[in-house]
DNA sequence: TAATTAACGCAACAAAGTCGCATTAGCTAT
DNA sequence: ATAGCTAATGCGACTTTGTTGCGTTAATTA
């Protein structure tokens, strides 16, 4: 099952290359003016997630965030330990630079790691 | 509006007490055996977490887990900046006790913090 | 250029959570 | 005790988020 390049694909990838946040789906559908079913998109997403292009953010609004990861894209083994932020005004999520360990428990296995941060951003305190 | 002692209140929170775990809703529906409503299980949980009482984690699988936190309860200045364990197996919520501290850039404002981290837990991973 | 099959659109579905509304039942003050 | 106020409940409908089945379309490859 080798991936082909479909217009729909290249669509959602540009759109996340241009926003340099985190994008939920209905951030994407809106992007793309409709033109792509929800269905799709969401496979898509999902694709990207598999291959590692993208990582996957739940944020605490029980919603999916995607975000392509360029530091982590070339080197297979990807941690993502870092945090994300959601502004609670603006909606934006945005990576946080600042990597956390955190050290678990004897026996323990972590498979993922979910960090996130709400609150309101600088731009959004300012206004 | 002041709070009222109710059956179906103290029936959730004795759940609670008795799971040292976050519980998902559907987990205290089960665990209550179908007797209270569903909506009023929601209800009741985001009355708790209002009150301090319990504090809400949204997980990686997207859905909401409440657990009581003794600690937090009494100071009212709750930080919750710990970490959660989700184990993919057994699907327990446990507290992680190693308070993070993530300090974020100039000008953002922290209002909720939410971190998971999904894997097998140390009796998950024995078996 | 034909064959293979990944990806698509559509529709139906599932799960999680919320909300409106009529009814029930805690609390409080007589 | 008891009457009155209104918080809490149960039911149903609804929303949102995400997935899946299926028939069709179109990207690759030979």
């Amino acid at each position: 099952m080798k991936r082909r390049n479909t217009p729909s694909k290249t669509a959602v990838l540009s759109v996340l290359e241009r926003a340099n946040t985190a994008l939920s789906h209905d951030m994407l559908e809106e992007a793309l003016d409709g033109t792509i079913d929800r269905a799709t998109i969401y496979r898509i997403l999902n694709r990207f997630c598999e291959d590692g292009l993208t990582h996957r953010i739940v944020a605490d609004d029980g919603k999916q965030y995607f975000a392509l990861c360029e530091e982590c894209n070339h080197q297979k083994a990807h941690s993502h330990n870092h945090f994300h932020f959601r502004c609670l005004q603006c909606e934006r999520v945005e990576c946080l630079s600042n990597e956390v360990s955190v050290n678990l428990p004897k026996g323990y296995r972590a498979e993922n790691f979910n960090g996130v941060i709400s609150g309101v951003c600088n731009r959004c305190a300012v206004a």
